[in-house]
DNA sequence: CGAGATTTTAAGTGGTGGCTAAACTTTGCT
DNA sequence: AGCAAAGTTTAGCCACCACTTAAAATCTCG
């Protein structure tokens, strides 16, 4: 089981969330960064090892095995951000690219005692939800803060970890999961969104608010 | 730079480490487990990476580049043996191999953190001298227990690590780095050596003499 | 000096993961 | 329905890595 093969079955996992339909090979190869025809072939490679269905022309979905791989790589990767930004200080916007490597290496025994110390933690720092060790997950459902409405009021719960810039970005100005928020005002056409946090109002971008999600009260 | 390159810049300079001479293709391609041949070919592609200067069929030996990976490898090795096993409850013998993983995965700045986080030690927990940062490592003039006679007293510094069997042994008859020890007795022809540990007198069989190193008092 | 040991080269294997170009299927529009 | 555009798959290819065996080259030591 590579590196690439859990890359993939952890990308399909991650499309496949939201819109509970099969994936395409286009979307998984943008994800992936290669070629439509590379994407094809690898999901060819997931099926043969039955991790993945695939209908071809139609896209691919995970089969049970297939996601459990994927949680258990996820759960890698959230339990081992957490831990770098917690028991080593390991600032929140460079845990990302660090957990990106090593969870692929780390053996079960090692996250299992990483989750101990952490106090079996069910949300990673950037607010996601961290899979059981048994491939559970239990996602609340959010929105994106580009969906929102002036006057929506809210929890912001997470943010992609994709992206350094968006995180250093957030945390420099004091926004972090867990916050509660205010919609204050939305320009049209995909213009900035006016958030309250706390007594500061901020003027979120569009990339912005399109990785933050919330849950929204009420 | 491939696990596979920073395995033989480790294991060339674990083997120069003793003798202070070119190491041979033949003990380099036992130690890694392949054929000469493979060694050869590799023992190349260190040289065309710059880190390993080579006189053919005479061996091989670091440059001060080729040293620095070595000792870069090492000191992720042993930091990360000591956090497993310190901060992470690790038993004792386990930590060897997932470190053996790890130690090609981990960043500079993740080492680092583990180094602090530990208070910057300079040995592991199997006893062995851990490199700084900058390449650097003293190595005390240590002596193989089976080389060891009658009458002799010192500090037992160091265990191979490599062996899970011993390391529960020891651990087991708690036997540890740093421990004094006397030599009690010697049985001729690599036969068993009886050493007293504080008030226990063990009796040591063949191998392990030669995977425990001491050094001797006075 | 030459036999035996060691080392190197040569040639080839199998796997991974990617690419382009061309063929095929689906979709959506007229 | 028919057709073009978009999306997908296949075919054929490449590069890399790390290893192998077999044969040739070199060294060493009696």
């Amino acid at each position: 089981m590579s590196h690439a093969v859990q890359d993939y079955a952890k990308a399909i996992w991650s499309l496949g969330q939201r819109s509970h339909e099969p994936v395409s090979t286009s979307a998984l190869a943008e994800r992936i960064a290669v070629s439509p025809a590379s994407a094809s072939a690898m999901v060819k490679r997931l099926e043969s090892l039955g991790l993945a269905t695939r209908e071809p022309y139609h896209g691919v979905e995970l089969t049970r095995a297939g996601e459990r791989v994927a949680l258990e790589v996820v759960r890698h990767h959230r339990l081992l951000e957490l831990y770098l930004a917690q028991a080593l200080g390991m600032p929140w916007d460079r845990v990302h690219a660090e957990a990106e490597v090593l969870e692929h290496a780390i053996s079960e025994e090692v996250s299992e005692r990483i989750a101990d110390a952490l106090g079996n933690p069910t949300h990673d720092p950037h607010g996601d939800p961290i899979p059981t060790a048994d491939g559970m997950i239990e996602e609340a459902p959010t929105r994106a803060f580009s969906d929102l409405d002036p006057g929506d009021v809210g929890t912001f719960v997470r943010v992609s970890d994709a992206d350094p810039e968006m995180l250093r970005y957030l945390s420099d100005r004091g926004i972090l999961p867990g916050d509660a928020f205010e919609i204050v005002e939305k320009e049209p056409f995909e213009g900035p969104l006016s958030v309250r946090f706390g007594d500061k109002v901020h003027v979120l971008g569009g990339a912005l608010t399109q990785a933050m999600r919330a849950e929204l009260r009420g």
